[in-house]
DNA sequence: CCAAAAGTGTTCCGTCTACACCCATGG
DNA sequence: CCATGGGTGTAGACGGAACACTTTTGG
């Protein structure tokens, strides 16, 4: 087993976040250009270092909430990526994290602050080191994911229409679904709850808000859609 | 974006590999007991530090070509590990990497040199700091892709029969599968080739030995089981 | 009154599942 | 000759995919 602690060379590790969002039927990633050298003035994912006494979930989640001011967020680690040269600067092993944020909850003004915005992941531009491998294999595990997982709540406001629920998986999986195929499963669901609540502001005829019940499916946590 | 650099805390990196295989219809998982402290004596997987001149894949197909002599194995990261207190000594973030062998390309002197051992993951000890949490974590993963990607043949020989393979899949599904239907499903898969070879040995009548044609499923990579 | 989005069922087809018996051979 | 593992087909259930029209209402 493990040869032990002395002499092994200790290393810079980071944590990257891939903070995902939602508007206007499009899938978008919150990047900002780089105030920093190396790499100053490329896009670029918005990370951190891991401190002595944080653990990694906590390093995201600590960087997470320095950008978006936003606590208890789906987050879920996507993976380590450590080439020796992916940052140009030192050797740094970052470990990327994924975040599923409702736009809404995002206080613009922090768009401002720390110079990000929010891009069309079909439009991403050429991203700092490694990051677009980081958010490749983020799309691919949130692909995978959705189907077995819920998700999408994550991504839209507490009540939410069936047409843009319908949008986000749309949006994640890349294609078209039929819409009356995707509410017909949605109604087997039982914790996808139908409210009183009527939407006015997308349609004329008004659209029903719907609500994920989220202690109804943490008792029967099979998840199928 | 990124503090950066100056004044952030390095760490120990280590990698630990969870090495499964293939026996007597069981998968096994190869670990050891440690021969140092902190938790010597306990069982553990194998792992090492990861080296300033190494990414993080070199530092564990290097860690598993110690163990195991093996190179150009089946091998994915599983995720990285981070608690601030996993390990009792001291700080360290490990990564955890699954590896897929064939036990018979194993050289069986190596478990005494290495004080390693085949045990059953459904007879798994309790392992050393979070590993139990990576074997967890791996098992999910395989059974997980054993459906999407052509992952079972790494761990039996060149030459295999289709009860050895289904074998392989009840191991790590965790359930019985009817063996006319898994074997209508292997018809249908053109790259699991029949060869004109017959195993005698575990059988009187003898059965077809199959193949992986790894070529025609890099042509046609279309996995579904 | 019309444009725009909401809402609603049926049919067909392919896939998965359940299920039982004969074959070949070494000992 | 028999115990052991190898090998084979069919029918019914189920789930996914394709597909078009009516409703409501704000402007």
């Amino acid at each position: 087993m493990t040869t032990y602690y002395n002499e092994h060379s200790k290393v810079l590790v980071s944590v990257d976040c891939i903070i995902f969002g939602f508007e206007n039927k499009k899938l978008k990633l919150l990047i900002g250009k780089r105030n920093m050298d190396p790499g100053r003035g490329t896009w670029s994912l918005y990370g951190g270092f891991v401190e002595q006494n944080e653990s990694l979930n906590d390093a995201a989640n600590r960087v997470l909430y320095q950008l978006t001011g936003l606590k208890d967020i789906y987050m879920k680690q996507v993976g380590a990526f450590g080439a020796v040269d992916r940052d140009p600067g030192e050797r740094v092993i970052s470990i990327a994290y994924c975040a599923l944020i409702n736009v809404k909850d995002y206080d613009k003004a922090l768009l401002e602050t720390h110079q990000v915005e929010w891009v069309n992941i079909d439009e991403l531009p050429v991203l700092y080191s490694d990051h677009n491998d980081m958010v490749k294999k983020a799309i691919t595990l949130l692909r995978r994911r959705i189907s077995s997982e819920p998700l999408s709540f994550n991504l839209l406001p507490e009540m939410f229409t069936l047409t843009q629920l319908q949008h986000v998986y749309e949006a994640i999986l890349g294609e078209t679904i039929d819409k009356r195929n995707f509410r017909k499963r949605i109604k087997t669901v039982e914790y996808i709850e139908k409210t009183d609540f009527v939407d006015k502001v997308t349609s004329k005829r008004g659209a029903a808000l719907y609500r994920f019940n989220k202690n109804a499916y943490l008792t029967d946590s099979t998840f199928k859609l």
